[in-house]
DNA sequence: TTGAAAGCGCTAACAA
DNA sequence: TTGTTAGCGCTTTCAA
């Protein structure tokens, strides 16, 4: 078997918990025993069993991240966020994903009762909000990305879907656009949802009629948006634009205006949101808007180690984190590629 | 404090290993004590404590990636694959984003050391082969994908970049081209390295010959393809494909082609390699090579943990997966879109 | 088929 | 500043 506390103990001629002292870098140890116990640990090349850690002391240094999809670069970059940011406080990050069921989300969410993790992210989570303060009702640690949860023990970071939605759609009525039509992700998505509703806003507070007919859903993905568009060109409505929910779908869109020859942006106007990478470097550069993804990520998981370690515990709660609307050439004539 | 496991056994009036066997499905329980176990579970509401369990039985059901860049297509959908099987088998995944840095890989490699995870799956990693060959030496179980170890213990999930890149070169070559550009990727990675022996052996077996002015590296992402393909324009040295090491970077020669007035497949042929999401949707469609990346993530967790269940320990080790060259509008003229 | 009891390797009172 | 020791909650012999 391994080499454990005992032997190192014995080694070096002290106790265990001298050991355990120096292993959790206690102040309590005179710099002697210290650098003769490192010693007998470099010596024996000692590791600490985890597991045995993990029991005495009641936690697993452990995070777990449920997120829908981890292959779909908004997510990827949030996890990115929190990775780093848990690893940089010596936590780990269990990936959970629930490829967009919910009971799939559930089982995982096991992972907290079972004390395999000391805290949980779910990242636009499907279950019910009371699902989730249940569990912080009993003391459990849990933290949301991307929707906000009406309860006094629940970090959450968030972007204000609304607000910029509506600045998208001001956008593209400043341009002259005044039939403009959305593309919807998961039906059942709050994404989906509150940008719905920051484009209605818009419509209305320019006096632009809203009309049902110009609302597609796309599922969040290329092939949806691409299939999203083509439902909206055969219904021989009008329309000059179109704000895609996601980046993914507004990319299906220009698949789409390319086998129709329909061109951007000087037949129809595109704009997206999420600022994917790939953005920047198609043709024309699709107008978007930047989430701080990595950063909201990042925050969370800080927020969340604090407070399980106390510290900060007043510390502000709800993180709105600002978004900001990309004008490139997809949406602008004036702009060039 | 929760619930544990003598309290279920007290109410249902068994002993506490009578509760043990129904946990962990022991066939040596009668139904009926099985039954009146399970309703005490169910009636605290009691969860067994993964940690104590994990101390016990020398095995803690976790398995850890190291990646790269999670937020990078190519690993998100092998860590999917592997994430997905490991799920069906009970076990949990920690992700661990490398960022490409090897002192990070080495870090992470701690895990299995110190018990936190009972296995590890390394992507396309930097440490030297040695590293994971005494780590295999000590019992540690390994697995890696993208590369080959040469040792029994070791199981691989590997595509033949050798050869598909002969088979891109090919089809340029059979596309009437004689000067062929090549987009590498991170100097040190492997992937880079074979791609470019594929080029290179591709063009000899023609009897074209080779020239390194037309060899530039991009660090597999968009920005440096699009550095990249700016350089090799800029020399003036006349060449009318690129193969692209990765999608990604073959990304940023459609955007350097757009600002330079190149027209693809015209004037470029272009062909990336990965099967990217994107490559479907971006205008001309993109030539790539498809690779399993998903299954080349399952098979290999799925070996892993027979292995360290001593299933069928005897079968297969290195899984060689086939890549595919799809022809798409980016290097074919006769192809639409 | 069930139960008693040892102990996995560590941390954290408490005592010295 | 250091040591002694009692568990953390579970699994798994071994005996009945």
């Amino acid at each position: 078997m391994d080499t454990k506390i005992k032997d190192v103990a014995k080694l070096a001629g002290v106790s265990v918990a001298t050991v355990s002292r120096v292993l959790n870098e206690s102040e309590l140890v005179s710099e002697k025993t210290r650098r003769k116990v490192q010693e007998a640990i470099d010596a024996m090349n000692y590791y600490p069993n985890a597991t045995a850690k993990y029991l005495r002391s009641r936690r697993t240094m452990t995070i777990g991240v449920i997120v829908s999809d981890i292959n779909v670069s908004y997510y990827a970059e949030i996890v990115k966020g929190i990775e780093n940011m848990a690893y940089s406080r010596k936590y780990k990050v269990i990936i959970c994903d629930a490829q967009n069921q919910m009971d799939k989300e559930l089982g995982y969410l096991e992972l907290l009762l079972n004390r395999t993790v000391d805290a949980m992210i779910l990242i636009t989570p499907l279950v019910a909000d009371e699902v989730i303060t249940d569990l912080v009702d009993k003391d459990f640690n849990v933290g949301v990305i991307g929707r906000y949860i009406e309860h006094p023990g629940v970090p959450c970071s968030l972007t204000d879907n609304v607000k910029f939605s509506k600045e998208v759609v001001k956008h593209l009525i400043d341009m002259g656009h005044r039939s403009i039509a959305f593309l919807s992700g998961y039906p059942d998505a709050l994404d989906s949802y509150e940008r719905l509703e920051g484009y209605i806003k818009a419509l209305r507070e320019h006096q632009i009629p809203f009309r049902p007919e110009l609302i597609e859903s796309g599922n969040f993905n290329e092939e949806g948006g691409y299939a999203a568009f083509k439902r909206l060109a055969g219904k021989e409505i009008p329309f000059t634009a179109v704000y895609s929910a996601n980046d993914e779908m507004a990319l299906g869109v220009y698949a789409a205006c390319a086998e129709l020859g329909i061109v951007i942006p000087n037949d129809m106007a595109v704009v997206g949101a999420d600022n994917n990478r790939i953005t920047k470097y198609i043709t024309p550069k699709m107008s978007t808007v930047d989430q701080p993804k990595y950063t909201m990520g990042a925050l969370l998981a800080e927020k969340l180690i604090d407070q399980m370690n106390e510290n900060k515990f007043e510390s502000q709660r709800v993180f709105k984190v600002d978004s900001e609307l990309i004008v490139r050439g997809s949406s602008d004539l004036a702009i060039n590629g």
